[in-house]
RNA sequence: GCCGGUGUGGCGAAAUGGCAGACGCACAGGACUUAAAAUCCUGGGGCCUUAAAAAGCCGUGUGGGUUCGAGUCCCACCACCGGCACCA
């Protein structure tokens, strides 16, 4: 926008209004008990008890040096139009925002600098703040929280030592508090019984390979490597095996997955955590070697194929791999395993193309058969999954067929397809073939009947037992980093024990350099001071990964200042719904991008449940509803990124068209979850329309004189006073017309705002634009509920046009009342029906309202330009659809 | 490869199985203006006719099907986007 003419002088309005919120402190949600002002706008709407809560809660977001782009704001924006909305419904809304602000950019730029994280996170999150507080968005910033507060953390610790301090009882399937641990009777030293504590803690100690990036000289998080690349600089990333803290959320797949069932999510989000925790029932099978009397266990969804099991392979790291190869394959199988350990995991995709491996020499028996078959290890089996040794079934599994082919090994067809389809390779459900031995049969059986009885057969035999396998691993949770949450967790005599809570929060120490020691240790290490403590004992110098913090800070948004716990006990109950009302169990409404559909998500269900399982919190899960808004993408409809050169900051807009016309336009271009491209030309079209709106409320003269007061004087809230209320707008009774137009509009925007829908909420306060403009009276009455409709979306000018309306109010917009429509204004007089020839439209009609079926029929078949097409034909059937359309079905 | 999503005018989009294209952008014409901007009014899927219209025909990624009637439901395919990817 270069000169265009301002539509309305929304940059006097806003700034007055944000002010006017947080001096007021307009957005307080208010927890149980607390004592509420007598004259807060609030308590005016409620002078008696709380009304039921209602919990909407954005992503937070952290706050990078970048600042806001256009893309931040659109979920932000959805979420304060609900909130907005369900104040004027009546609810007790709590609406926060807070920061995630420990990460690796601001430590990577301390390495370069020297500069503390702390100065760099501290600028970052007043940039942020700034920028969203000049969007106007109603949260409560009483209860903004910042991950790296110690005051925050302390209680991120404090959750820590309550997951170091449990064990998961299958018996069960809750964490209880490690005391309730019985141990087994052959455990008689406390060492032994250290030991076996210490294997059943939620968080525990193990030695796993981590990704290592030598040039960047740190460990880097999965989600940090690309393509077996740093995302930071693109360098190479190797594994590498290190002491690491691991917590044990596979203990909770089971219920992570099934507890899917009990929420609001979407079909695809909820099938993204199902496939990620990738639960699979099947078998576990005992092979005993041909020429000992070791055995390998494998795991096998197919029991059922048994027969066709022609080899079985291990995966290079399997224990049994030394025992079992013979002396002529050792040269050849170190070889191969050398190889495989030297594979970098962008290698070993790389290469999945081509299935490598080799013999071992031995050979196990095939249980069904009898028969005598190879072992052969290959890295197509991975050691993590399963017992990471597998039957191959060439015939009906499409990776043992491609490397059987390859490597020349029998292939046994045992199952017959259905219809006809080759069965090499067929791996579907069929019927069972070639499957029999003296003991018993499967064949003629179709897959799952199969797999039940060779299963049975097998257990009744002690060689295999039904089994369950999740792709799920546990979650590594340590990272050799500065700028994280330190461990409250000392070393003594090479044993781990927790600090008291009293150690709380665990400060990091001053460090001059932020980077790993020489020898690969965390940074923290370089505080010697820090770590030895004067007892002997070390402190733990790995920190906490960034999720730590964002896995529960929706808990501290409800009490977020509470010194002595996490949060006040009742007022979790009343925020998560469990008060007794019929309120939703947990979180309204979460919106956030696709980017953390699984990360975040289940390791934040994780915790909840944890803590859920020990009574801290009342709910079993913490999100009731989730939404993931769609990206905004650059104008030229790519994704927005530095690189391309593309991304739009948030502060261009607001400065030519104000913010309220940037939130408008983020909810009118599409549905919130749909992906749509960003258009200058879009803000301005529906900041023309603001600007119509304001000419609909304001008198034209007294613009004109704040127009030519603006050109001479310094613009302050006060020339806002100059304006006058639009003549046309009158203390009379509304015209049947009128009040219909304003009843359509808000049934429509009540009913799309329940459902989300904001774009087409918006196009119906267009159509009431479009219709008002032309009305020579404007019924205050009728404005003033338009206004309230107005509010969510474009909360500024509302607020403005408001107070226009009511100089004197006392009454506060945003805890007005929603208006309720009433349908019996809707009804028309008057219908006009679409007539039909055989399905195709050929005239309309107009008819009253409520007519017999027979009028109906009759003023169809006389419709003037339906006739040429009834001319000579005989009506075999006439459908009416009530208030629609009328099909004439000719022959 | 597997899972999920999306395909509708020049563009963003809308449509409980019932008048496809609401609302907006861009565009064109007009009013106002010395002129422009801004504003206000009007028009608008394509084809075919025509001075202009009316009427007619075609049209929601492709091909089938169900139905009086399909953008919407069913089957088969194509394209694009997102996620997972040797998980036995």
């Amino acid at each position: 926008m270069s000169s265009a003419r301002r539509q309305y002088p929304f940059h006097l309005i806003e700034p007055k209004w944000q002010a006017r919120w947080d001096h007021e402190q307009t957005f307080r949600a208010w927890n149980p008990g607390e004592d509420i002002p007598a004259d807060h706008p609030f308590r005016k709407r409620h002078p008696a008890a709380l009304p039921p809560k209602y919990y909407i809660l954005d992503m937070f977001p952290y706050p990078s040096g970048a600042g806001l782009h256009v893309g931040h704001p659109e979920g932000y924006t959805a979420t304060d139009i609900l909130a907005r909305y369900r104040r004027a419904l009546g609810f007790n809304v709590l609406h926060p925002m807070g920061w995630d602000a420990f990460g690796l950019p601001a430590e990577q730029y301390a390495i370069k600098t020297g500069q503390h994280p702390r100065k760099t996170t501290e600028a970052n999150i007043a940039t942020f703040k700034r920028q969203i507080k000049s969007l106007g968005f109603s949260y409560d910033w009483s209860r903004e929280v910042d991950t790296t507060d110690p005051n925050y953390f302390k209680w991120t610790q404090w959750i820590f030592l309550k997951i170091y301090n449990s064990w998961f009882n299958p018996a069960t399937s809750k964490a209880e508090p490690i005391e309730t641990l019985t141990y087994p009777p052959e455990l008689r030293s406390d060492e032994e019984k250290r030991a076996y504590r210490d294997s059943k803690r939620l968080a525990f100690v193990s030695e796993a390979p981590v990704n290592w990036c030598p040039e960047l000289g740190t460990v880097l998080a999965n989600e940090e490597v690309i393509d077996g690349k740093s995302e930071v600089g693109g360098y190479p990333v190797i594994r590498k095996p290190m002491r690491q803290w691991m917590l044990r959320i596979t203990a909770y797949a089971e219920r992570l997955l099934n507890d899917l069932d009990s929420i609001d999510w979407s079909h695809s989000l909820k099938e993204m955590q199902r496939n990620w925790i990738g639960r699979s029932e099947g078998a576990e099978v005992i092979f005993r070697l041909a020429d000992s009397e070791k055995s390998i266990t494998v795991f096998t969804t197919r029991p059922d194929t048994l027969w066709g099991a022609t080899y079985m392979v291990l995966s290079p790291e399997h224990k049994l791999v030394d025992e079992i190869t013979t002396p002529e394959y050792r040269a050849e199988v170190e070889k191969y395993r050398a190889y495989a350990a030297s594979k970098s995991d962008l290698e070993r995709t790389e290469l999945a193309k081509e299935k490598t491996g080799v013999f071992t020499g031995a050979y196990a028996i095939n249980l069904a058969n009898n028969e005598r078959i190879p072992i052969w290890i290959a890295d197509y089996v991975l050691i993590s999954y399963g017992t990471g040794a597998i039957m191959a079934v060439p015939a009906h599994d499409t990776r043992d067929l491609e490397f059987a082919e390859k490597f020349s090994l029998t292939v046994i067809k045992v199952v017959e397809p259905p219809d006809g389809k080759d069965w090499r390779g067929f791996v579907d459900d069929g019927t069972s073939v070639n499957s029999s031995n003296p003991e018993i049969s499967l064949n003629g059986l179709p897959t799952p009947e199969a797999k039940r009885k060779i299963t049975a057969w097998l257990e009744s035999k002690g060689l295999g037992k039904k089994t369950i396998n999740y792709k799920l691993r546990d979650w590594l949770f340590s990272r050799q980093r500065y700028w994280g949450e330190p461990f409250p967790i000392v070393w003594k005599n090479g044993h781990h024990e927790a600090l008291p809570e009293s150690a709380l929060p665990v400060l990091p120490p001053e460090l001059q350099d932020y980077k790993p020691t020489a020898s690969g240790e965390p940074p923290l290490a370089r505080a010697k001071e820090w770590v030895n403590l004067p007892d002997g004992s070390t402190r733990e110098t790995n920190t906490m990964p960034q999720w730590a913090g964002s896995c529960w800070y929706y808990l501290r948004f409800i009490d977020a200042q509470n010194p002595a716990s996490l949060c006040d006990a009742k007022a979790e109950r009343y925020w998560m719904g469990t008060g007794g009302s019929s309120a939703t169990p947990g979180i309204d409404l979460y919106v956030g991008g696709t980017e953390h559909a699984v990360l975040h998500l289940l390791y934040s269900r994780f915790w909840h449940k944890v803590l859920y399982d020990l009574g801290y919190v009342s709910t079993p899960e913490p999100f009731f509803k989730l939404v993931n808004q769609g990206l905004i993408l650059g104008e030229d409809n790519q994704k927005m990124s530095k690189s391309r050169g593309n991304v739009i900051p948030v502060d261009a807009p607001v400065k030519d068209f104000g913010t309220d016309a940037l939130r408008l336009f983020e909810m009118f271009i599409g549905p919130l979850e749909m992906v749509k491209p960003w258009s200058t030309r879009g803000v301005e079209g529906v900041y023309r329309f603001l600007g119509r709106v304001w000419r609909l409320f304001v008198d034209e003269q007294s613009e004109t004189e704040l127009e030519q007061r603006l050109t001479t004087e310094q613009p302050g809230p006060e020339l806002l006073d100059i304006i006058r209320l639009n003549p046309a707008i009158q203390d009379v009774t509304a015209t049947p017309v009128q009040l219909k137009t304003l009843h359509a509009c808000i049934r429509k925007v009540t009913e799309d705002l329940d459902g989300l829908r904001f774009n087409t909420a918006i196009s119906a306060l267009m159509v009431f634009v479009n219709e008002a403009m032309t009305w020579e009276t404007r019924p205050r009455s009728v404005m003033r509920d338009f206004l309230i409709l107005l509010q969510p979306f474009a909360p500024h000018l509302a607020e403005e046009l408001f107070s226009r309306l009511y100089l004197k109010s006392e009454l506060r917009l945003p805890y007005i009342p929603w208006p309720k429509f009433d349908p019996a204004l809707l009804v028309e007089d008057m219908l006009v029906i679409a007539v039909q020839v055989n399905g195709k439209l050929r005239d309309t009609i107009v008819v009253p309202a409520n007519p017999t079926q027979e009028e109906i029929e009759a003023a169809a078949l006389k419709a003037e330009k339906a006739q040429p097409f009834l001319a000579g034909k005989i009506v075999k059937k006439i459908i009416v659809v009530p208030k629609r359309l009328v099909n004439i079905v000719v022959a």
